[in-house]
DNA sequence: TTTGCCAGTTGATCTGGGTCAGAATGTCGC
DNA sequence: GCGACATTCTGACCCAGATCAACTGGCAAA
């Protein structure tokens, strides 16, 4: 790879419409390219911030799968998101000048990097881009805000039915299958994100298995039965 | 008032540190103002904004309280939050062309109403302005966070008494006794927002008082023992 | 190959909070 | 002030999911 490619990472890239340069011209594009970002690999395990680092940049997954955890004073944590390739990680620090909660890779990855003051001069040049992080921005206050509905009113089968068709939806979107794809995290993870343990995450994947809506064989997924799928738990006993 | 007045709404805001226009200059929320705010009235009970409505404006509250309602398309809601004075609503929409939840207001109330197109223009204008408000919206995503580790992990007690610690700092930021104050919304929006039911707010709140730790007279609250009341539910049975 | 260790599954039992019901209290329009 | 309706409180019972426990399988280090 020589320097002009590395110059023109985003302008490159197989997900640029799935990140952050969605909706720039090439033009702008290449601007955001030539001025914030480069590229920073992470290991399976590893984290890519702790709670309480400072905070300085946003981070775009380029390939792989993270999970971010908040933990509470008392030790207990709670998975809060799973990004993957395309979606960015370290919003929720912005007001802050301390990173508030932990990102940890699931699987071997890869993060573009974007010095977090250098990309709001950058905004200022390009209105455009402003936009489309503000829109960025609220739209993870709504995914947030559908999360708090899955915690508050939902039983547990129809949370995991939502969890495992957002899953679905997100492959597709990067052109993967929906229909069989791999779980990057631990049974004890997804329980965490959804507000139950994860013996009930067994259950439920075993049961969903049993009654033919899905093939489970440990984390490889294959949903057979999307309409079953999405009626799970809101009407169902 | 004469019209000067009705030109410089926020600089002569009391609550002008609490809202948007905080930390900026002068001459910053003098442009502010004459650019794009004026007030508008909503009664007890009337909505702000409904779902599906048409997203063309941030708003933010000038007195009085709101609450935003998440519906979902079998008919349950979810309280997604209360607004004090100051702070902002619509966040949530700005990704979409259409509002995303219900926002109601629960007691006589008004609101500055900030067209966005207008905003992301003054905020190109004035990076202070667009900085502040990255800042307002990650806030907002952190707020959620914390929210989610409420709904996924806090046993009731612990949620109730987390969310009367929260009203207290909210009314102590705004020259409110936070040791005695009046719940504007019922028992039923709070154990919404708080993923209960309402006969266990009730319970819960009889409890409390019954222990000593809370003064309940309906909507009446008086926090008796702050430090008991922040180490409910966490250890204790 | 053996050993140890997670991650996952499954069963038995328990319990916090849900559900249902009814009484008490507030609040608002007239 | 009075009637009507909404909100809150309280009790009795129930159940979804937590907890506790035993077992299985896969994989990595020795």
């Amino acid at each position: 790879m020589n320097l002009a490619e590395l110059k023109s990472v985003c302008g490159a890239c197989g997900i640029r419409e799935l990140c952050l340069p969605a909706g720039l011209s090439d033009e702008e594009v290449h601007l955001l390219d030539q001025h914030v970002a480069h590229r920073q690999s992470v290991r399976k395990g590893d984290y890519l911030y702790r709670m309480g680092d400072p905070f300085r940049s946003l981070f775009a997954v380029s390939h792989g799968f993270f999970k971010t955890v908040l933990v509470h004073e008392d030790g207990r944590g709670q998975v809060t998101g799973f990004q993957m390739m395309g979606e960015l990680l370290g919003l929720e620090a912005i007001h802050s000048e301390r990173q508030v909660c932990d990102a940890i890779a699931l699987e071997d990855s890869a993060v573009c990097t974007i010095s977090f003051e250098q990309f709001e001069e950058l905004g200022h040049l390009m209105g455009n881009l402003q936009h489309r992080f503000n829109q960025d921005l609220s739209r993870e206050i709504a995914r947030e805000h559908s999360l708090m509905m899955l915690l508050g009113t939902m039983r547990s089968e129809e949370r995991l039915s939502v969890f495992l068709l957002d899953l679905a939806r997100r492959h597709e979107r990067r052109h993967q299958s929906g229909d069989a794809f791999v779980l990057r995290m631990t049974r004890e993870d997804i329980g965490s994100y959804l507000g139950i343990k994860l013996e009930t995450v067994s259950r439920l994947l075993s049961r969903l298995h049993d009654e033919g809506v899905l093939d489970v064989h440990g984390r490889h997924i294959r949903i057979l039965d999307r309409q079953a799928l999405a009626h799970r738990g809101q009407d169902s006993a």
